[in-house]
DNA sequence: ATGAAAGTTGAATCATGTTTCAACTTAAAG
DNA sequence: CTTTAAGTTGAAACATGATTCAACTTTCAT
């Protein structure tokens, strides 16, 4: 769900650092509640109470670790958005042809989503809940692809003209093919969506 | 904002009809006080009282056109969804060739999303205030394109093979595309992303 | 052992905002 | 005119849930 320790390296501002192996477990509990609790009712429905019912700790304890709901939400969406780029972002360099990258990248991140369906509910609901964080979300994303498109380019792997439109165009495209293959259903496999998504990527729609 | 009466063909429900032409302007008047509303401030902080005042009438006036705060959103999302569609779909009908097709509804659509900031904001928090709309409006969204697609790969303008995977693919590259080039900023010029959009679009990111 | 420091507890305090309702006003048909 | 349906009003009733805090317990370094 999070991290083994429950704490990613860059979310330390927003969490309350605990100084004790009894700290970190409970933080660890905290977090694991809230991803469940805000995945299942989103942020609104959510209460402080129900999470720390979830983590079985008291009401009380809940602000020894969070200065607030929100900045508790906003640890998960940094966490959340670091692990899907850890995920999915290896997969593509390892890859030395970058269109079969794209296609086993994309089906890591297919694969990602189904075990994780808590992502969407949390990374969507930032954009209302904490704009800056939705918004650094996905420019942190995009501007990752339109390096690595660039350098593909370079290389003569793909067309010289790409740019960050494309980039913008190919997140969006895995982000809905993600919203609706692993989230809404899986009544498809995997690999067959990458494989028809890859090559919709590489050869567009054209006869 | 919304139509020329405020009132959409399908919302009917939602809404307790007026019967006489004050109870018309009322109803507009809330409608589009709320839609103002939600874009400002997200649902959940906008509150029943603002939007009353906003609308210059008395709170209780609002329960005589609403059920509650959800069902007055759901009209909204209705309303919206009808809106996009019935702005962009007539532009990619009218055009023979459907690549140039492609091509004018997104900066159809791009321009629409300018002029309509509102439209993002009320149609991603229905994911988390009124799920059942949300998905709604993509599925809609999705089988029209769908079934346009299959028309023109059978006319031979296409690539045979077109189906739901792409269709999902080009609406998530159409959000994404409208999400940053038409809310986020405007720094670019409607066409020159289209005409970008519309050429990956047909030839993909091969050299 | 022992005394800080760290962590835990949950009742009480606040703050906010939806929904109801009974009295009142306006419109329009006969 | 007058009667009745439609529409308006805003104070009060309700409901919810975040946050504080002072008393208490556990941990750990010395």
């Amino acid at each position: 769900m999070s991290e083994i320790s429950g704490i990613s390296a860059t979310m330390t501002p927003a969490a309350k650092t605990p100084r004790t192996e009894r700290g970190r477990k409970t933080l660890r509990l905290l977090l694991d509640a809230a991803a469940a609790e805000f995945s299942d009712k989103g942020f609104h429905e959510s209460s402080v109470v129900s999470i720390t019912q979830r983590a079985g700790v008291a009401l009380g304890t809940f602000y020894t670790y969070f200065d607030s709901k929100d900045s508790l939400f906003q640890a998960l969406v940094r966490d959340m958005s670091d692990q899907v780029r850890n995920t999915v972002g290896p997969v593509i360099a390892a890859e030395p042809d970058r269109l079969e990258g794209e296609r086993k990248g994309l089906a890591r991140f297919l694969t990602f989503v189904r075990e994780h369906k808590e992502l969407y509910r949390i990374i969507d609901e930032a954009e209302f809940v904490d704009p800056p964080s939705y918004r650094a979300h996905y420019e942190n994303t995009v501007a990752g692809y339109v390096a690595s498109l660039k350098e593909s380019a370079a290389n003569g792997q793909l067309r010289g003209d790409v740019e960050e439109v494309h980039a913008w165009a190919i997140v969006g495209m895995n982000v809905f093919l993600g919203l609706r293959y692993g989230v809404m259903s899986e009544d498809r496999d995997v690999n067959d969506v990458a494989n028809i998504a890859a090559d919709f990527l590489a050869n567009g729609l054209k006869r």
